[in-house]
DNA sequence: GTCTATACATTGATAGAC
DNA sequence: GTCTATCAATGTATAGAC
């Protein structure tokens, strides 16, 4: 048996997976227009050409990689109504949204290089566009759970479904800027945390706090 | 008397403030590092070096503009600290909390642009550098308030004040990805969600929908 | 799978005239 | 305040040898 995590096989060079992941760690880092393919080589120790040998272009391995975290993404919200486990009966509205935050929280915990990237297109090309696209399906996927679940009676429902989809999201995808593994915070952790704030809201149930009584 | 809003006088060129508006739409649209000088002139109808008579380079108008932002959503701690009305007497927590979170909602709002491109800075000029320290400084304060309005009992002490925190201002933050002036949502309206959520949750008073009983 | 060498466009910025 | 002309540097990508 050859050894553990060799690439494809004899020489030492990398494969497509390897190049990836160096690339998008400097996308991140820099923003993908900053990083050139010199500065990819130069990390990857290999020269440009031989990058381009791995990938057609650079916006090739931008692609590959908001592809990945577009199907991750996309398998959240799959999950959360196909798998009520053994039995048919379908999970309340609520329940599959309890699942499709944590599991949002997990994916972009387990993928955060490719999620990372992924939140920060803006959609300059065609490549960016479709990314932003299937983004913005599966947040109407999202809205429609939260509809569900408001009609259901689980949520309140005085405010419009889609800015509460934003707000929600919106605070979930900012973990990508401030989370690191081998932090403190597992993602099981940061998942309770989320769905506690949105759910519960961080106000205690105990009475407001009132200025002290008139001395 | 001269016209309204005449650029500084004779000729018809723009003044800096012109040119920087023009500007931090491009950098928001294509992204700082994609928007080129020459597309800039093009906007503008005028030539690349036009531009370089108002300003020194294009990261002084970055600089510019990151400042403009830094300084209004400062200003937004200040005036919650600071202005308890004509008496001395200090708000609690809760209430200054309750103004940090509107006023930066209203930030947002109001300095759209500038602050969108604050929040994607990610650090790799001294001028990105620099807007960044303002911004970690911001939140410690706003987690110090935070950790004030526990201390009083307001406000749940089962979560990392840090990350609540980041899990605020990531919902927060979020509106510039979303919102557009006249739009159906007026900025008191969205502070007013933002609130919602993020003291009292999305779920609603009654109990919580349990599964129906046994046919 | 990697290399050197190179093509060729675009970049941020400057010089100096009007 | 704007222009034309120009610069050196850097960008993506390709050719062809090993």
């Amino acid at each position: 048996m050859p050894e553990l995590a060799e690439p494809r096989r004899g020489r030492p060079g990398y494969d497509q997976a390897a190049v990836l992941d160096v690339a998008v760690a400097a996308f991140n880092e820099y923003g993908y227009d900053a990083t050139s393919v010199a500065v990819l080589a130069d990390r990857l120790g290999i020269s440009k050409s031989a990058i381009y040998h791995h990938f057609a272009s650079k916006e090739a391995l931008l692609e590959m990689a908001l592809d990945r975290a577009l199907t991750s993404l996309e398998g959240v919200l799959a999950e959360a109504d196909a798998a009520p486990g053994e039995q048919a009966a379908a999970l309340s509205a609520a329940d599959r949204l309890d699942r499709v935050l944590r599991g949002a929280v997990h994916v972009l915990v387990e993928d955060l290089p490719s999620v990372t990237l992924l939140l920060r297109v803006r959609g300059n090309t065609d490549v960016e566009r479709r990314a932003l696209a299937r983004r913005r399906t599966f947040d109407r996927e999202v809205t429609a759970l939260l509809t569900e679940a408001r009609e259901e009676g689980s949520l309140r429902s005085d405010i419009d479904a889609r800015v509460v989809e934003r707000l929600l999201f919106g605070m979930i995808n900012s973990i990508v800027e401030w989370y690191r593994p081998g932090g403190p915070e597992d993602a099981d952790r940061l998942a309770d945390d989320v769905i506690a704030v949105a759910l519960d809201g961080l106000r205690t149930s105990a009475p407001r706090v009132s200025p002290p009584p008139a001395p």
